[in-house]
DNA sequence: CTTATCTTAGACACGGATGTCCAAGATAAT
DNA sequence: ATTATCTTGGACATCCGTGTCTAAGATAAG
């Protein structure tokens, strides 16, 4: 596996950025549709050549995880500017159910597979970590201060509401339920299953 | 495509026969484990040589599709031994709960992608139709008669029973709960988010 | 303008999986 | 015991994807 070509004799190219962006957005969209699309598939989407992709990826695989990591970076960004701390645990929920949904709908591949399987651990749940941490703190607050249910597992919560964005980017996807629709019944359904009982 | 070997001349070797059924408990079985398994494993797996899976099955598909076939009928025929209709709402989405659990914890591949690319009808839920069927009928009866909450969509209820066991099944599978739990948590998390508020 | 960088086009090696064919031997049916 | 069926081993063609290399042409940086 060689590295990717980052010269220093002088200035990086902005050509070279630009195609590099032009292949990661192109990544997000066509895996985002065909989980095991070949490189072929993402550099035609890019309008660029195979090989300019093994230009700035040295293999499928670092292509992939580029892409968990730039979309787990800007996720967990937008997440914390949320300031999610200082407010009300179910309002936080809300917040929270809002942002992650909006990703979804925006990056569909945040429920491919390829989440899981690229990245350095393999767990389905390990690459979402630094997305669900702030997901997993906030439920284990709201469980300590009685606003939410602990009747049912913390991690078992945690699944749940992730198996439950995952259920609601499927019938969006699949043109079953508006994206509207699927946001609302995802935020709904969720907050039933987590909330203390009155 | 060459079809199966189905000589009439003479009775069917029961030889035969036990070849077909090793090989596809042998599919069901690694496939549960890694769902883009080749013909190779699949075989290795029923102690037999790959040539000997395609003197019964014509192509990798048609193998798959039969996976498909056997559980989904094997998954009703339980279902349907239930007598759901006769017992109050609740009471039978408890039962069906049970039941399509127990099946999930035998057959891991029912929650494998493989469930939903294999066969005719390559949708999602297509492929659970006959399964999912009576779970759509008892919530819309449960949603008639008062039992169940109606503000969520019915399809989408549907959708998120099916993600649930997913989850429950992602937990027990990788370990993070124990079987016995992960049934538990499921089956509250369902009823919880089905029931009518009191 | 000069030069280094970037993209492209065309090959090529390699590995892995699918599907096919055939001949020989094992095994069950009659 | 005879015969048709089944499994096996070996070999082979094919397709597809990955990864590498090279030379030529385009393009941005200095």
């Amino acid at each position: 596996m060689p590295e990717a070509v980052v010269p220093r004799g002088r200035k990086r190219r902005l050509d070279a950025e630009r195609s590099r962006a032009a292949v990661l957005d192109a990544a997000i969209a066509v895996l985002g549709r065909q989980a095991d699309a070949s490189v072929e598939d993402i550099a035609a989407a890019a309008g660029v050549v195979r090989q300019t992709v093994y230009a700035h990826f040295p293999s499928r695989g670092a292509l992939l995880a580029a892409v968990v990591e730039h979309l787990t970076a800007e996720t967990t960004a937008t997440l914390d500017t949320l300031d999610l701390d200082t407010m009300s645990e179910v309002d936080a929920l809300r917040r929270w159910l809002e942002v992650s949904w909006s990703m979804v709908e925006r990056y569909p591949v945040l429920l491919s597979p390829v989440m899981a399987t690229a990245g350095p651990g393999a767990d389905d749940v390990a690459r979402h970590r630094s997305v669900t941490a702030r997901l997993e703190a906030l439920i284990r607050r709201g469980r300590m201060s009685g606003a939410f249910d602990t009747r049912l597992p913390e991690a078992w919560t945690v699944a749940a509401v992730v198996a439950l964005g995952h259920a609601a980017g499927q019938e969006a996807g699949a043109g079953r339920m508006s994206p509207r629709d699927a946001g609302a019944a995802y935020r709904d359904s969720v907050l039933r299953l987590v909330r203390a009982p009155a």
